[in-house]
DNA sequence: TTTAAAGATGCGAATTGGATGCATCTATAC
DNA sequence: GTATAGATGCATCCAATTCGCATCTTTAAA
């Protein structure tokens, strides 16, 4: 019953933008970021690329360049990150089991994790970033 | 977002165990079940024991021995099993973040958690056997 | 136009939790 | 007393995940 730390990452670095987007249209460098939350680079840098490639943060490349969001915090859900992040939603595998369409279980697994997605699909994160609050300075090495 | 197979095995053998209650009172033998579903033996037995002193099971040593539910299948929900059978129920490890305590996010987490296991607390251990069915013949080499 | 900064991407190593097997012990029926 | 079946601890193995390295592309500044 865990999210894997590259979901607990793109959660993180999407909150953290939400804040730094709040304050002003700065970029946001990966490597920063990733030093602020201590999380290794690369994966960072991984994260990153996921986002982007789907639509939820903006990259921009070259000196000068990292990201920010590139739509508004009230139109993302955490649901939606959670979803995209992790690699399996299957509780179970049920592939092998003996009991497979005469089973009660399953249904009510698939109700659950319906369940826990619609948890978080209930909230933006704007409305996470509202009770959330980086703290300053960030970098506090 | 997997639960560990130990916990996929505890359901699994508490089903059966509810199903073959049904039936009649002879106990099941935990090599039985096992080679039924195809569970390394070891690991059965540790889930057995894991919920014999729980006391979800009765398990009688010694020859002819064996185990069977301890409590009517309609006293025991999923949920209590999984909480039983599952490590940790918490999605991210929150220890070392930055944000800590000004995080919208952890309240949201285990909100999503809540929900997840308030759906399978929702249904009882012979309800989902109501929706089964143990192939016959139960073992099929 | 050269250089430096910063993201993009693939590959492979390393780690670590989980799963499995082995050995041994205890209890009980026959 | 012996065979059977559960109880339990230890050791090992395995695989998903995590992480680091190397290399490439892009773009701004010098």
């Amino acid at each position: 019953m865990r999210l894997t730390a590259h979901t607990d990452y793109a959660l993180r670095i999407m909150l953290h933008a939400a804040l730094s987007a709040q304050q002003d249209e700065t970029l946001l460098s990966i490597a920063q970021v990733a030093a602020d939350h201590h999380i290794p680079r690369n994966n960072a840098m991984k994260v990153v690329n996921m986002l982007a490639n789907a639509g939820y943060l903006e990259t921009i490349r070259g000196r000068n360049g990292g990201f920010r969001l590139n739509r508004p915090a009230s139109g993302i859900t955490l649901g939606a990150i959670v979803r995209l992040a992790e690699p399996s939603l299957n509780p179970a595998d049920c592939g092998q089991c003996i009991l497979q369409s005469s089973c009660g279980l399953t249904a009510m697994l698939h109700r659950a994790v319906a369940a826990f997605l619609a948890e978080l699909d209930s909230q933006t994160l704007a409305q996470a970033a509202e009770n959330s609050s980086l703290p300053s300075p960030i970098s506090f090495l």
